[in-house]
DNA sequence: TGACGTAATAACTCATAGTTATTGCCAAAC
DNA sequence: GTTTGGCAATAACTATGAGTTATTACGTCA
């Protein structure tokens, strides 16, 4: 059985008339007698009842044009989903986001996706850099937002944005008045930083500014989230760092200061497999590109 | 893009092995390779990624071997339904029953149906032999029970069996005592007969013998149903006639009595359509006029 | 660097889906 | 009763393309 013989026999079962039927196919008739003959005999099944003046349908051919019909709209419909999936406007995407991306960048991208590849699924997990380089070797997601710099020559790394951060003091703390304040300030303050494995060369790097500053910097507790860290320094714990768009999370007790020299910045990035070969993961990198900037 | 494609496709991806996949399809590897080329030429979507040393799915290719099995196994069960429809093993037929074949052969019909043939819908209606001739003329029904004799052509009429009426009598009457009761008997008694649309030769037979035994029927009450006609005999109406069968159908205030001249008889038969083309129909007749001999 | 495994390509063959011309049958018209 | 017309089937032929075998090109592994 061929497809070709299913339009055909869909072709006289509608006109139930040969030669109108093989002038709509653009076909000449013993071509079309010839291979709906064909089809019956391999199905081994009489579809049409006919005399040199009349065609019509065996209970059996009606029941066959239901499903010669159904089968065509089928694979119709199936080449319809696969070539979205091969365009990139369908599929499933697993992205990792960091505590930063989560807060603000999410809600957006989700919306712009359900907007513009409405046959795409976002699966969203959270994690830190080094834990999303791990998914993305490990197949375990497509896409991480991670800190730079980064060395993993299997992945693909675009940075997106620059953001420093704001110091989150208790606000009854002496520093909460002065304004701004910079890295000198922090000497023989208690610290409460996140942990290191979240972003590695971040960690380094403010333990080295803080060591040319000419302190070892006092770090009494660590914390990953950036709520948890507010907490704490609410409760005077200590003085802490966010993101600085995290400060339009407004937290009781605590103040938020910037630094005069800038000197805790992240470098947000994007990255993903280099052997992607899934379309779907390219359209929606670009799809995030574009989408950061504009907020 | 041809069926003989996907089943190739299939293989392959199943395989991700051209040469091994060809083996198992019993054709050459340049064959296959040509035809997979083929098919995502015409859908214009790559389904597989391919070096001369690894196979394996696109995204897109993983969606279609979905796709393409779906679409051959709704292919193979579209078939196993058109067969069983083209060997009469499924399909619907409509049944007219009398009110004779309703009580006792109704159930043990559908049983047999139910069981011999259980892709097969009998739709049961009632209705006299005029109605149901009436009916088979235009395609309401595929399958009539009717009383004999009939003239019409275009049916095919074949007999089931004779069955002989007995008169069901007023508990309180005479004639109550007397066993067996003749023909004479009901010269001058109050009579309830039924329509004689319903069976019009029988209706006419009757008359006839009555006359022949020289009394003209003294007929008060025409009632359809055997239940009514016992309601009025019940009620001391007059006398009435069921079928023989019909007396497991104990009536209060009703006694049954036979005819010992059997004088009134009707002859049960099947009838459909000469030009009946469903085998379904032709299949259950079949099954019809081996169940009721049984009963 | 050479041997091996594998998919793609080349050149060819043969089956078959298409063509046109013709036949045979039945219904309707004269 | 005969003829005409319409229509599906058949016959004879053509050409497309699905198959074949032999070969090539490429990347991996020893």
């Amino acid at each position: 059985m061929e497809f070709r013989q299913l339009k055909y026999f869909i072709a006289v079962a509608e006109a139930l008339h040969f030669g109108r039927a093989a002038e709509s196919l653009h076909l000449s008739q013993p071509a079309l007698s010839k291979q709906i003959q064909a089809l019956e005999d391999s199905l081994e099944i009489q579809l049409f009842d006919r005399t040199k003046h009349w065609v019509k349908l065996t209970p059996a051919g009606q029941k066959f044009l239901e499903v010669a019909r159904s089968v065509l709209q089928n694979v119709e419909e199936g080449i319809q989903i696969t070539r979205q999936i091969a365009d990139g406007r369908a599929g499933i995407v697993r992205v990792g986001l960091t505590e930063a991306s989560l807060f603000c960048l999410a809600p957006s991208i989700l919306r712009t996706c359900r907007k513009r590849y409405p046959q795409v699924d976002l699966l969203l997990s959270s994690g830190g850099t080094e834990t999303h380089v791990e998914a993305l070797r490990t197949h375990q997601i497509d896409i991480g937002f991670v800190y730079l710099p980064i060395r993993e020559p299997t992945l693909v790394v675009e940075p997106l944005y620059e953001e420093s951060y704001i110091a989150a003091l208790p606000e009854s703390h002496p520093l909460a008045k002065k304004q701004p304040i910079s890295i000198h300030d922090l000497a023989n303050e208690p610290l409460i930083f996140y942990p290191r494995s979240l972003a590695p060369v971040l960690y380094a790097n403010f333990i080295k500014s803080c060591e040319q500053a000419g302190f070892v910097p006092n770090i009494v507790q660590e914390a990953e989230l950036a709520q948890t860290r507010l907490g704490l320094a609410a409760a005077g714990v200590g003085i802490t760092f966010v993101l600085a768009d995290v400060k339009t999370l407004s937290a009781k007790g605590v103040v938020y200061q910037p630094f005069a020299d800038n000197f805790l910045t992240l470098k947000l990035a994007l990255a993903w497999r280099c052997t992607e070969s899934s379309s779907v993961v390219h359209e929606i990198v670009k799809m995030i590109q574009t989408t950061v900037p504009e907020l």
